[in-house]
RNA sequence: GGGCGGUUAGCUCAGCGGGAGAGCGCUGCCUUGACACGGCAGAGGUCACUGGUUCAAUCCCAGUACCGCCCACCA
């Protein structure tokens, strides 16, 4: 207040007279109205009006007719050839008798309406400022209640015969305003000057909680000069001291920064922070931190004692002191009737009090709270003690990152920024995270007036808080709004139960944790590989964290967690577990264990409640307890990574979905062991098959696995890699259906050469293209041509003919 | 009216210059010693339309259509 960044002004506001408060565009919405355009004719001064000579009046539109009562112009475009003669005229305004002027004004449109429009500067923000541009005055003819205020109205009777009104007053004030349009229109068509009414669709903003159209109203508001505060908040994002996340939003931020308007800061509600001003009885204003400073300063002004009451008090006792001081002058008008409900600056003029040190001065302290995003926007310190310069103000300022919606950027985001800045020389945080909305069924935007709330709490009753917030992470893509998809939820919600389970089956198999295992060590390739992969996971989900692509963080570790810890290598590592013991099932326990730790480290920030169970029970379960909670563990770092290992797993998931995969469709019995016979194998494939032989047979549902140099007839076959895998099932398999398969994979594989080597062939590409994707192209050239030779190999040997 | 965004499998959504993906749903098989909130195998898409840029476009650019959001709007 003091550095003149916060003052008092008269201004049109949106009012909500169903709350009878000044409300913000926020809580404004507007819908479409099926309404009238209602035609006037203003007729023009010092000529007599012949409703059949249109030079005698000028013709003005409105949807509000009852705002007429207002008119203090009609403004016409400069440029409009039908209304130049006319500027600088008067018009009558018809019921009340105004002289009113025609204005020259780039505001009117001359494609709308009849091209001139009334203006009411008291009653329509646009007309307001045509009323600044020409000093015309302004004229309020409702009350807080939004009917018609007409009794004792001085501006309104400005200039005009006092009698000659007192029916139209009688006949108005009081009438709320839908009525007083019914009236209006009516007493204009007696009178002759309703030109026409033509059907209208226009947008009407209404309050969201009083469910009322809303009324531009003029009010004493305190107001604060944001282009100020925006300057310094704008260019810390220009400098990129704070990012926006993705970056597009800081043009929406800019957008707002740059056409700032004042900020209306007073709201009369009960709920908020009191504004901290204190009126005295001569006009005076004291802002201080508290009463008792406000007190101090009202000493030194008034002298005497000074007391703080209520509004009411405070205004009885002022004006019993002005008609006291009054008294021996009574040439003097009476004071003017407090009118309005916050109209303090009204009270400049009345007497002040006499400043003798035996009197007592009343002070009453203004009775509007804060706009919510004021108090808002002291939160990242506020929350932290200030205006105490306390150590979590010190360790905790600036914060990090704010993670927020589009679609508070303007209310809440820019003025954190403005007041961070403003009072502490800092921007509160580096980074704005912008997530989507979510939104109901029909994608309308939740509000807690509309009712069309996703209800978060019947969510989580249902699948579980996990589960939701899983949910949430994996759609948390950058876009603009999200519908929550219940079957998401309860994919989720399985998710967390997989987990458990596949923790549940570690116990059984006695995987306990072991102090200071090393997965670097560990000596099978099983071990080996899924150590590989949980780094590659940890790997992917912490760069995805970093870069704020929540989704995908989550998408890594739940396709590490359910595709290739619970599909593969659980299964894989049955044989050993449920085998004699030994070192290799030692170390694969160990490793079982440790990849469940990896996991729920990883997942923790996603499944933060079952995980920590987990974490919990395990530990218990192995004898051993944890040196922190999870919430407080490490997280994983790079893990050891074994690439030859890789391969060779790979290459048996490959067979053994090879395998199944022939065996569902050329419709082998499920329960039937078919033997395996690899054709093409080199000395590794050899050892990989002895060594993998009991998964293999258990998940593939083999029989016994050769290998040889021919493959047999009429066996079904499938390519692996290098290698042609057989099922030689004469009799069983079912060869039509094992041609059509190969037949299949055979057009698709072509169609895929065709590309290809099309691609190979264009000298354009060879000379263009990078050389990184020319080998990627002849690698894949090179597969697809030893696959497609391998099938017509076992397209051929199918045919009983040969 | 101004601005921004979307249009990809039946549904909800990822991907975004060189092989079209996930979850749910659907089809077939499986009561396999973790899990039927499960397992295995599948089907399903001229990536809205039209033109352009490029050796190459679902992806970049322009336009069209439809959908949505924000701002303005009570003439």
């Amino acid at each position: 207040h003091k550095q003149g960044l916060i003052y008092r002004d008269k201004r049109l506001v949106n009012w909500d007279p169903g709350l009878l408060t000044a409300i913000s565009d926020l809580e404004v919405e507007s819908r479409e109205i099926t309404g009238e355009l209602t035609h006037f004719r203003y007729p023009l001064a010092d000529t007599v009006y012949d409703p059949d000579d249109p030079t005698t009046y000028i013709v003005v539109a409105t949807t509000r007719p009852e705002t007429m009562l207002g008119d203090t112009a009609v403004a016409v475009h400069p440029e409009d050839d039908r209304y130049r003669a006319m500027v600088g005229r008067d018009v009558i305004l018809p019921l009340v008798g105004r002289r009113i002027p025609i204005v020259a004004d780039y505001y009117s449109d001359p494609e709308k309406g009849s091209g001139a429009v009334k203006i009411t500067p008291a009653h329509d923000f646009n007309d307001f400022e045509v009323g600044n541009r020409h000093k015309l005055p302004v004229i309020n003819v409702f009350d807080a209640q939004a009917a018609v205020s007409l009794q004792d109205n001085e501006a309104f009777a400005e200039g005009l015969n006092a009698i000659a009104l007192r029916p139209l007053i009688a006949a108005l004030h009081g009438k709320d305003r839908y009525e007083a349009r019914a009236w209006i229109k009516t007493a204009m068509e007696e009178a002759g000057y309703l030109d026409q009414v033509e059907a209208n669709v226009h947008q009407v903003p209404f309050g969201d909680r009083s469910g009322v159209a809303v009324e531009p109203f003029l009010t004493d508001q305190w107001y604060v000069n944001a282009k100020r505060l925006a300057e310094p908040a704008s260019d810390v994002v220009r400098e990129g001291k704070v990012r926006f996340v993705p970056e597009v939003w800081s043009k929406t931020y800019f957008d707002w920064m740059d056409n700032i308007q004042p900020w209306c800061i007073s709201r009369q509600l009960w709920w908020g922070h009191q504004i901290p001003a204190w009126y005295g009885p001569d006009g005076h204003i004291i802002v201080e931190r508290t009463e008792a400073d406000a007190l101090r300063v009202a000493e030194t002004r008034y002298g005497g004692t000074v007391l703080v009451k209520s509004r009411d008090e405070a205004l009885a006792a002022w004006r019993a002191s002005a008609a006291s001081a009054s008294e021996p002058r009574s040439d003097k008008a009476p004071p003017p009737q407090i009118a309005g409900d916050v109209d303090a600056g009204e009270l400049d003029g009345i007497a002040p009090a006499s400043s003798a040190a035996h009197q007592v001065t009343i002070l009453y302290r203004d009775e509007d709270v804060l706009d919510t995003w004021f108090s808002s926007a002291l939160w990242p310190f506020s929350t932290l003690g200030w205006p105490h310069r306390t150590p979590e103000l010190r360790k905790y300022y600036p914060t990090s990152v704010l993670s927020t919606g589009f679609d508070i950027i303007f209310f809440w985001v820019a003025r954190m920024m403005m007041m961070g800045l403003h009072f502490l020389n800092r921007e509160p945080f580096h980074t704005v995270y912008i997530h989507a909305l979510v939104r109901d069924e029909k994608g309308a935007k939740m509000s807690k007036t509309k009712g069309n709330v996703v209800d978060p709490v019947a969510l989580m009753d249902e699948f579980g808080a996990d589960a939701l917030r899983f949910t949430l992470a994996a759609m948390a893509a950058q876009g603009r709004d999200v519908k929550i998809a219940k079957a998401r939820v309860q994919g989720y919600r399985n998710f967390a139960t997989k987990l458990w389970n596949a923790t549940r089956f570690a116990d059984m198999n006695e995987c306990k944790i072991v102090a200071g295992f090393d997965p670097s060590c560990a000596q099978s390739t099983l071990a080996r590989w899924i150590v590989t992969e949980a780094s590659r996971a940890e790997r992917d989900v912490a760069q995805a964290i970093a870069a704020y692509r929540f989704n995908d963080a989550a998408a890594a570790i739940y396709r590490f967690t359910w595709n290739t810890f619970c599909d593969w290598y659980v299964e894989l590592v049955k044989p050993v577990l449920s085998g004699p013991d030994g070192s290799e099932k030692d170390e694969i326990r160990a490793t079982t264990a440790w990849v469940i730790d990896t996991i729920l480290k990883v997942l923790h920030p996603f499944m933060p409640f079952l995980t920590e169970e987990l974490w919990a029970i395990t530990a218990e379960r192995s004898g051993t307890t944890r040196a922190t909670r999870l919430i407080h563990a490490r997280w994983p770092g790079d893990g050891p990574r074994d690439e030859s290992a890789a391969a060779e797993i790979n290459f048996v998931v490959d067979l053994i979905a090879t395998v199944r995969s022939v065996r569902a469709e050329t419709n082998v019995p499920a329960a039937l062991e078919a033997d395996l016979i690899l054709v093409g194998a080199n000395p590794s494939h050899e050892n990989w098959l002895v060594r993998h032989d009991a998964a293999i047979r258990r998940l593939a549902r083999a029989g016994t696995i050769a290998v040889a140099d021919v493959a047999p007839r009429n066996a079904a076959q499938a390519v692996v890699g290098d290698v042609v895998v057989c099922l030689p099932l004469e009799g069983l398999v079912d060869l039509d259906a094992e041609r059509s398969r190969l037949n299949k994979e055979m057009a698709r594989l072509e169609k895929e050469m065709a590309k290809i080597s099309g691609r190979l062939a264009n000298p354009k590409f060879l000379e263009k293209a990078d050389e990184a994707t020319i080998e990627e192209q002849r690698q894949k050239s090179d597969e697809t041509s030893s696959r497609l030779d391998k099938l017509r190999a076992a397209i051929d040997r199918l045919d009983p003919a040969l």
